[in-house]
DNA sequence: CCGGGGTGTTACCCCGGGTAACATCGTCGG
DNA sequence: CCGACGATGTTACCCGGGGTAACACCCCGG
């Protein structure tokens, strides 16, 4: 029997294991999930890393898809702008395990590591730069600003994201909204607030040092 | 002798190795580096965590307090966004090793973990939504958008800042621009480009081919 | 019958986090 | 002076996870 369908059951085993343990369930714990032992998954991958990066892949290209669809999408550019941050959005909602996987960053991974995006946000970044390189007017900047703005938009929905998952504080629309309202500039845009407290000492109900 | 002298030095040697090897770095290796074993840094730390959170605290302090500064700085509002980011990012050039060790999460930490930011990271996205909130009137919307856009921001400026670090891709100043225009809604006022791109082909990095 | 490519196994290595148990030094109190 | 305590330090070990070596089975085509 060709080797393809063995490994796609080794990844399907793989991906049981992950959305039940996370992304640090260990090569042990996910041979025994497929009811093997772990030369057979050394075979089959290489390494860790090459069925982490397997098992990604498969992911991605559904997300990386879909992201792609929305940013081509015929719509004005702040609805496009929203449907792209809600295709994110939802995917994320979907399966967050799968989720933690894909942004988190392999730890034991010393080529280069740190990066604050991981593979699968990167590709999403370029896709996000592509987009803009090729349907906004920068003038002469835009190379330098699709590639800053692709990376840091990606950065802006991973953190707010995660903190959205998290914490639930309000339904995916109004995030949508929220993360639509700071790229239009709305920050920029709203007026001072009358200033209370002159240079020094705020009133801080929390405390700035907790020790 | 009392015990804080002690941790200070070990903090010094931890660092030392930290900033040579990166975050990586073994228990063994720092306790080498001290001229000592492992036991005694466990004596003092706990454990690895323990050790790192110490480590982190000292350089976040700084780090924090300068942004702190910078986003209470009297000047105009974009003034004051481009002293802060002009702020994190001579604070991430200055050593990136450390930098690293900030922003990167410990992987081993199990503790509700897999979030995008690290604790550093964390307490500058509170103070962003902290000055949101005392500065800029935004309605009834104020909590929930100076809590997503505090992430938000953070993270933007992680990856960008990364990407920034990684690639130099321009000077400093110029890439405070760049992360200020994004904030400023230059993406939501800019033109479109004139469409060449029907619903197919990939984009043209020599220019649109308007037909 | 043989051989090769798939399946699988046990047993092991190495390394890193973490701990137990033991030895030493200096200072303080009786 | 002696003992106790609290710090210093040590060696030697455990555990678990990534990764590998060596061996065994099973089936199919020549």
């Amino acid at each position: 029997m060709s080797r393809e369908p063995r490994r796609e059951q080794l990844l399907n085993a793989a991906d049981r294991v992950i959305q039940r343990e996370g992304p640090t369930a260990s090569m042990n714990a996910i041979a025994a999930e497929a009811g093997i032992t772990k030369p057979i998954l050394y075979r089959h991958f290489g390494d860790r890393n090459g069925l982490i990066k397997a098992l990604t892949e498969r992911h991605t290209s559904g997300l990386l898809a879909a992201v792609r669809a929305a940013l081509t999408e015929p719509l004005e550019r702040r609805d496009r702008v929203e449907h792209v941050l809600d295709t994110y959005l939802a995917g994320i909602e979907a399966r967050p395990q799968v989720y933690r996987l894909l942004t988190h960053p392999e730890p034991g991974d010393p080529s280069g590591a740190g990066n604050a995006l991981a593979p699968a946000l990167r590709r999403i970044a370029e896709e996000i730069t592509r987009a803009v390189q090729s349907q906004v007017d920068l003038g002469a900047d835009r190379d330098l600003l699709a590639e800053a703005w692709g990376r840091g938009i990606t950065g802006m929905v991973l953190a707010a994201g995660d903190w959205w998952l998290e914490t639930r504080p309000c339904s995916r629309t109004r995030m949508v909204q929220a993360l639509a309202d700071l790229l239009w500039g709305r920050l920029a845009a709203a007026a001072d607030l009358p200033t209370a407290v002159p240079p020094v000492a705020p009133a801080d109900p929390t405390g700035p040092d907790a020790g």
